[in-house]
DNA sequence: CATTCTGTATCAATTTTTGATACAATAAAT
DNA sequence: ATTTATTGTATCAAAAATTGATACAGAATG
């Protein structure tokens, strides 16, 4: 992969779990963080980290509170979260992918090639599905505290 | 991955398999297939699929001849090639990659995730390989034919 | 009503990938 | 020997994908 959304992704997603773990009081806002300060420790700019809080967000693994005071907090205890949920979360495009360009009609080998990388390319995704679904959010805060 | 090196390096190898069990008598020559004829079923340039045949035959998994009637073959059974061997073949950058980005001092999470994204994508990349070992060249041809 | 967030559009800048031309090295064929 | 055809590579242009940056609407607080 050429980019760093999943890696900022399990950045922003670590901190949130920290931030939420800190908290011993009841309140709600002290676990809120929000995309500038997120940007900061990710050496990227606030926006990049937005639109990754909006695909975590649609994906139910963080609430946003817009407004004043307004930040992002998780969804979920980091247990009940894994790599594979994040990974979903940003619907990047699959790991092996196709020519997208037609077929040689002539070559049979060519009409049939389409095929045979979307199947192995579903295979791939289940594989490594598999192992980051094994990940837990959890699991990565320990390592680091 | 954006790239389309490993679908176009599955249909060189497809081809070479086929071209290889086509053979009935022990004429070596008869194998061979050059960059231009593979360049037309992959629809793309022969240069773009000479750069894979180097790949390939570093890697041990081709046979290549220069010159007057030169080309390419398979060096081994299809049964004794898997994906995961053209997959590595092709030396690309991980599925995963981290944010190359300096850290953040102040901030744990950020000193540590760089080590944390490289245990992920180790990890990926093992549990692909895994798979892709898993299915032989072989395979792939008798869906074909 | 001012302030400060997210959400999103838009465009520039950067990086990566692919395509194309050219040519040296090599081997066969004539 | 000379011509011809092929891989191997260098180089550059073109295209595509990703990231960075500015701007601003929508929303919530104080």
């Amino acid at each position: 992969m050429v980019n760093k959304q999943f890696a900022n992704a399990v950045y922003v997603m670590t901190m949130l779990a920290i931030q939420k773990n800190k908290k011993t009081t009841a309140d709600e806002k002290s676990e809120l963080m929000n995309s500038e300060q997120l940007a900061v420790g990710a050496n990227t700019n606030a926006v990049v980290i937005r639109r990754l809080i909006c695909s975590l967000s649609r994906a139910g693994l963080i609430h946003t509170t817009r407004g004043k005071a307004g930040g992002v907090s998780l969804a979920k205890e980091p247990a009940l979260i894994t790599l594979n949920d994040i990974y979903t979360a940003l619907e990047l495009s699959d790991t092996i992918s196709h020519n997208e360009k037609p077929a040689d009609k002539e070559c049979p080998v060519s009409c049939a090639i389409h095929q045979t990388i979307m199947t192995i390319s579903e295979g791939s995704e289940k594989a490594l599905g598999k192992y980051l679904e094994s990940q837990k959010l959890s699991d990565l805060i320990k390592k680091i505290k």
